[in-house]
DNA sequence: TATAGGTGTCATGGT
DNA sequence: TCACCATGACACCTA
């Protein structure tokens, strides 16, 4: 299992580079934010959507060969080879490409071991865990930064630092520090290289003293060389960038809108049981209100927190475009969703933002009364058209005054309606916790509690990438050594009763040595190990990702076999290369043993992959029995269904990622979407106060005939269809303002 | 031991 | 009619 887990890491690492390098993005926020697309796309990307097949099919394809030509792969295998040559060209070692691979992982490993455990001080026995896989000749790590750094110095181009970097980041999602592969430690280190090496008998000693040196020097002290910081502080180095945006937004914030109108302004986003449990009060009485909130500090905390939030929603509203025309759907500032999601108790304390004592501070006392009414969603259009300007714009303790019920309307506000939708039917928590940056954590929560119905969450965590499936599925079937089982004990019987299997047991029998028992389908682990030279970590590890390769591409190099071998000769032949016979049958296919068993004088690659003309040439050329037909038969029919099962599960994958992508976008656009609805309560919410004041003071400066001064409590404005404003008894403006506007009219100028 | 995912295979239908 | 492909369903294996 060791082994297998250290097969798995470095299978990881390795997959990672070359995401990487194919230019998947792998961002820290993504890795948080587990809903955005990069993370996806290096779980189950689309050209990754099998990134396990993909992944081994790299090895099994280094060199362009076994790719099926109607492989989906094809078209990648160019790319991927070229990109796989540029990283083992990053450091030019003279060791294999993957002996690079892999001391990246175990630098990794032990650094973490070594930084971990500074005190335990037995560096060399972890370092030591790299020295069976260097060899004799292999270079030690240290040499290999040493090239690495060496050649870094003089022949890295930016692009190839950027690379480096980017495995820098990986190295740092993984939990290593990044001095660990701080470039210009390594330049250091690489100057320090440069410097005579001791004599190879204290080579070793020296390596690893230096190394351990190097690694306790990381360790005593952690301060980056660049920029001096401690090294705890550079890894969330992330933090402090979002940080920075933060203060950014803040400062924004501060420039676009007063404080005091930003501290008003939750209220729409409150959580449906928060708007339902506790008093919200109307919008617009809190608008009308807002400057006379008393600054309490603990209600500020609270409100910085949200005022956090609107800042991001305001920053990518102003990124997004201005209000109103935004189109496409807003980029996700993920710095910031990282950074919110490191606030403290932010979601945690997110009701209380809304808590009854800034309710009180911000709402006049008679709440009730202009409380909004449910299930009327009045649009803009009906806010400006009505004719009653009371309800809108008469201050609250005017409206409030008034003891008549007709004339002084508890009309349903619209300003409040909209509000209310904004908290009580759309917003969603999801959608700002994954766009607006809360903890992963409750992000996660709350998308659960969304996705449950939704029945589309894929549980990436068991993507297709991963191999851990594969990886035992050799090794686990090493235990077997029947030599009188059949077919039918290997799984899946299929075509038990085809016509080579009475044959093939015959034929198993003679050729002997057959352990059906390796029935595991590891051919590719065997094709041919020395295609796995320059991947020494990958050519131990059995795995059986077959898709879009040739079944018998194990058995491809052969020589067509004569068909006039002798049984006799075949088990002298069989008695000398039996560990090599062995294997092969232990990773061969079923298939490919029933064609070897039946003598098939061709590859089951040739069987399944010729166009049917060739094949029925290929048969036509070759004098085979009716078993041997019949079998060739089955075998093409097997492998061309094989694979094209292969090709509708990848199909499926990809669709239901599609569809995952769908949704996300969707998810954007409605976030998007609610966030101009709000930029539009916002506005309508000013109109409203400039509106607000401008009648007062249109009203207070009316007078009678004899110069009295109206009484509000008894008169309000109306507004005509025909502009005009008319000042009306309260009494009678329901009453008279649709039949007879022009009654009593007075023409008011503003 | 139960379970979920991966894989191979068969049956069937469409092109 | 044949070859090929797509896909649902099933069985088996493995973790």
């Amino acid at each position: 299992m060791l082994y297998l887990k250290k097969y798995f890491t470095e299978g990881l690492i390795q997959f990672t580079i070359l995401l990487s390098l194919l230019g998947v993005r792998v961002d820290v926020d993504t890795y948080l934010s587990n809903q955005l697309p990069p993370l996806r796309e290096i779980i189950l990307g689309p050209s990754s959507a099998y990134t396990q097949t993909q992944f081994h099919n790299l090895r099994n394809n280094l060199d362009g060969y076994g790719i099926h030509p109607k492989s989906v792969d094809l078209d990648q295998f160019f790319t991927t080879r070229r990109l796989l040559n540029r990283v083992r060209q990053l450091d030019r070692l003279s060791v294999p490409s993957t002996e690079l691979n892999t001391w990246l992982v175990h630098r990794d490993s032990e650094t973490a071991v070594s930084t971990g455990s500074q005190s335990s001080g037995a560096p060399e026995s972890t370092y030591n865990l790299n020295a069976p896989d260097t060899g004799p000749g292999a270079v030690a790590p240290e040499g290999n930064q040493e090239q690495g750094g060496r050649d870094g110095n003089d022949d890295l181009t930016k692009e190839d630092i950027d690379l480096i970097d980017i495995l820098w980041r990986q190295d740092i999602d993984l939990g290593a520090g990044r001095e660990v592969f701080n470039y210009s430690n390594r330049q250091k280190e690489s100057e320090e290289e440069e410097k005579p090496r001791p004599p190879e008998n204290k080579d070793g000693k020296e390596e690893q003293e230096s190394w351990r040196n190097g690694v306790n020097l990381q360790g005593a002290q952690p301060v980056d060389g660049e920029t001096g910081e401690s090294i705890p502080e550079q890894l969330p180095s992330l933090g402090s960038q979002t940080s920075l945006s933060l203060q950014e937004c803040l400062r924004l914030l501060e420039a676009t809108f007063p404080f005091g109108e930003e501290s008003e302004f939750p209220a729409p986003v409150v959580a449906p049981e928060t708007a339902s449990n506790e008093e919200v009060p109307s919008t617009s009485q809190g608008l009308a209100l807002a400057p006379q909130l008393p600054p309490e500090e603990p209600p500020l905390d609270l409100e910085q927190q949200w005022q956090d939030i609107m800042a991001i929603m305001e920053l990518q509203s102003n990124a997004a475009g201005s209000f109103g025309r935004s189109s496409g759907s807003t980029p996700v500032n993920q710095d910031v969703s990282l950074h919110q999601a490191s606030l403290p108790g932010c979601s945690q304390d997110f009701p209380q933002v809304f808590n009854p004592q800034v309710d009180s501070t911000s709402a006049p006392p008679r709440t009730t009364t202009l409380r909004p009414s449910s299930g009327n969603s009045s649009n803009v259009n009906a806010t400006f058209g009505a004719t009653n300007l009371t309800g809108i714009f008469l201050p609250p303790h005017v409206n409030s005054s008034s003891t008549n019920v007709t004339s002084t309307p508890i009309l349903p506000d619209p300003f409040s309606n909209l509000l209310e939708e904004s908290m009580l039917d759309e917003i969603s928590l999801l959608d700002l916790a994954m766009e607006e940056g809360f903890s992963q954590a409750q992000a996660s929560q709350l998308e659960d509690e969304l996705d449950s119905d939704s029945g589309l969450s894929l549980d990436s965590s068991r993507s297709p990438a991963s191999p851990s499936s594969s990886e035992t599925s050799c090794s686990s079937a090493a235990s077997s050594s029947s030599t009188s089982a059949t077919f039918s004990e290997e799984g899946a019987v299929g075509y038990s009763t085809d016509s080579e299997a009475a044959t093939v047991e015959a034929e198993e029998g003679a050729v002997g040595g057959y352990q059906p028992g390796y029935s595991k389908l590891c051919r590719m682990s065997y094709q041919d190990p020395s295609q796995f030279h320059g991947l020494p970590q990958l050519g131990g590890v059995g795995h059986n990702h077959t898709y879009n390769l040739p079944l018998s591409s194990a058995f491809a190099e052969q020589p067509e076999l004569p068909v006039s071998v002798g049984k006799k000769s075949v088990r002298d032949k069989h008695s000398k290369l039996q560990p090599a016979q062995d294997l092969l049958d232990k990773h061969a296919s079923r298939d490919e043993r029933r064609a070897r068993s039946m003598k098939i004088p061709f590859a089951n690659e040739k069987i399944i992959n010729l166009p049917v003309e060739e094949f029925n040439e290929l048969l036509a050329k070759h004098h085979l029995s009716e078993g041997q037909l019949a079998l060739v038969r089955d075998i093409r029919r097997r492998g061309k269904n094989k694979m094209a099962a292969q090709n509708c599960r990848k199909r499926k994958l990809d669709t239901i990622i599609n569809l995952e992508q769908g949704v996300q976008d969707l998810r954007r656009d409605k976030t998007r979407l609610l966030k101009e609805k709000m930029e539009f309560i916002r506005s309508i919410r000013q109109m409203k106060q400039k509106m607000q004041s401008l009648y007062q003071e249109v009203f207070t400066q009316l007078r009678d005939e004899e110069g009295r001064p109206y009484p509000p409590s008894e008169y309000s404005l109306q507004y005509s269809a025909d502009g005009s404003v008319l000042i009306m008894p309260r009494g009678v403006t329901t009453a008279e303002q649709s039949r007879k506007p022009e009654k009593k009219q007075k023409d008011k100028k503003k």
